[in-house]
DNA sequence: ACCTGAACACCGTTCAAGT
DNA sequence: ACCTGAACACCGTTCAAGT
């Protein structure tokens, strides 16, 4: 069990951040789900910074992660775009959270910079995989991926925000139809 | 000075909670920049949920005026469309401060009931400004207008929090040109 | 190596008391 | 009507001490 402690607290670190953002993590609560003293938790994390940088790095390298396997298992590039919104709408079905990155940006004022650089690392990573996606797939020249990539990025995130505000999965959908219906995303 | 010190309460709140949300909302700053003790700030406001929804109200108000002024001074529904974008721009170029909404929309889990629905208001007087110029623009059928509103309100707002991520103007307007060159918006 | 109890400073909030 | 001092509970953090 031991070992694993720092492990489980990155865990209830990252489910608490993805509700309740940098400002809402507290090593006491944290420690009471681990089941250990608030005191202990600083023998695995220095200070609350260095807390923040372990989840939000933890939390881009598993989305990494996921894109990864979305482009391994589609049958081409289009078809993993399709899928792309899929990675904010898992968020939204496990409570109601969302991405811990947006959640973050919103508090970009109050971050450690050691923090920020983690959080900018989430969007780069996604609007890499979404640039690589666009050229495969012929949808974008190769000069405009980037920035057709982050404009996809913006709108989605920006659609799970306005669900998670509603608490209405369905309305996230229906967004990201209108996306596609309207060319934002390939349809 | 004195029956002004609510309304420099409230000035001051919203310029916080547009940069730190509602959480990053305290009595005891506000009180500093206003000029009075926070004990003094519970005299005007009953509690930190009355102060939010004070600020948010007032937000939406605010918005809903500049939106209003937007519609008359422009020359036709399709002109008012395309300076939409100008009410979250105007944010940014303040110190990269973001909508108040789209940050309590984050902290949804940890708002009071009475403040999650002005902040909801805000997303509904949006949809229906949006909603009422695409239809009087003949962008859309008149059913599928809030559909489409809502899609842009999304997209609007996540450009702006993604270009408050990496506190750079210039990348919301290249997001917006996006949106344009796609579809999304109106030419 | 990993954990804890006890303590400190700080902040949100309350409230009885002032003018 | 408007403001304040003093107090309380809570949280982030530290640290000496435990196993």
């Amino acid at each position: 069990m031991k070992a694993d402690n720092k492990e489980a607290i990155l865990a209830a670190a990252k489910r608490t951040a993805m509700a309740h953002g940098y400002a809402g993590l507290n090593f006491r609560d944290l420690a009471a789900e681990v089941g250990i003293k608030a005191a202990s938790v600083y023998y695995h994390f220095p200070g609350k910074a260095e807390l923040g940088v372990a989840v939000a790095k933890r939390y881009w390298e598993d989305i990494a992660a996921d894109l990864d396997a979305i482009s391994n298992q589609a049958s081409d590039p289009l078809a993993s775009l399709h899928r792309y919104p899929e990675i904010f709408r898992t968020s939204l079905q496990n409570d109601n959270r969302m991405c811990l990155s947006s959640f973050m940006t919103a508090e970009y004022d109050d971050l450690p910079d050691v923090v920020k650089h983690e959080v900018r690392a989430f969007a780069e990573v996604n609007v890499a995989w979404l640039s690589d996606a666009l050229t495969a797939a012929g949808v974008v020249e190769a000069v405009d991926s980037d920035g057709r990539a982050g404009a996809i990025y913006a709108a989605v995130a920006g659609a799970q925000l306005m669900a998670r505000g509603r608490a209405d999965l369905s309305l996230f959908d229906t967004l990201i139809d209108h996306y596609r219906a309207t060319g934002l995303l390939p349809a």
